[in-house]
DNA sequence: TATTGTTATACTCTATAACTATA
DNA sequence: TATAGTTATAGAGTATAACAATA
């Protein structure tokens, strides 16, 4: 604990805090993402798509007919959750809940005409957003952050 | 779109999505700020600090006197919020609010004994924690990614 | 008995706006 | 006029528990 009582002047600079949280990874982490979150919401607007809806009509219209109980598992949420997201979808005519034959319970997933185009036009949003981003980075950079943050969900538990 | 209506196989082994999404450094970051941030609730068990209150309690130990205004500024949270976590530290005895002479408007925050002490021993179970999550990682990946993590921070606008 | 989708509920996190006391 | 701290409030986001229909 030797920096303790050290000057605030480095943190006054920009706003980028000091000390101990520096080298934490949880807050690193964390600070990339609120930044990269806002990005998201600037690229899709005002009543734009939410993050968990944008990734729920992302894995929608890769693979139609993919179950809630599927998109739940796979996003890493809960299937309560994902109850008002499927029904965000269905309500702007993205996304149609469709009775699977053989299993009355099930409710499988497609995306409508509009629900492809909706998300090919977000798609390129976010994606535009995230390059503008970036912009500082080296792709090699780009892809060894990328590469290191799956890896870190490689190990979990 | 050449993906599109591929197998979910790959999905269905682990919880590892497919797709767009795994190119999306948004997505990436988010997958990897759950998982370290139930690491650090683990890690602190039960009623322990919040991430939040966690990160102020760091900046107040290691700079003592540090105004709530300056803390909001440097966690980059708003002024409010502040409120309820300096709250929560001053009702475990952790932080102290002393009047500042010459300012009658400022609150000086000012750790206690037990502050330090507890930060000491919340800091390193947070740090063992991220220790054994980065158990793949060699110490050369390690600081890259925390490096390129806080480039994205270097950007910000 | 177990699973799918659903509802109800509650809790955390956080932003906005307005207030007060000081400057 | 502007700033520091505060309060009230509301909106996301998300987890838990329980339920009905079906397997």
């Amino acid at each position: 604990m030797a920096r303790r009582q050290a000057s605030l002047q480095r943190a006054q600079d920009d706003d980028a805090p000091v000390g101990d949280l520096e080298g934490l990874l949880g807050y690193n982490l964390k600070r990339a993402y609120v930044i990269l979150r806002n990005d998201f919401r600037d690229a899709l607007g005002e009543d734009g798509f939410a993050p968990r809806v944008f990734s729920a009509l992302s894995l929608i219209v890769q693979y139609p007919d993919i179950t809630q109980s599927e998109l739940a598992r796979v996003l890493g949420i809960e299937r309560s959750g994902l109850v008002a997201i499927v029904d965000d979808l269905e309500a702007r005519r993205l996304v149609q809940r469709k009775p699977v034959p053989g299993d009355r319970r099930v409710q499988a997933l497609a995306p409508t005409a509009a629900g492809i185009a909706a998300y090919d036009t977000a798609r390129a949003a976010v994606q535009a957003h995230e390059a503008a981003r970036l912009s500082n980075f080296t792709k090699a950079e780009q892809e060894t952050l990328m590469q290191l943050l799956r890896k870190i969900r490689a190990v979990e538990d």
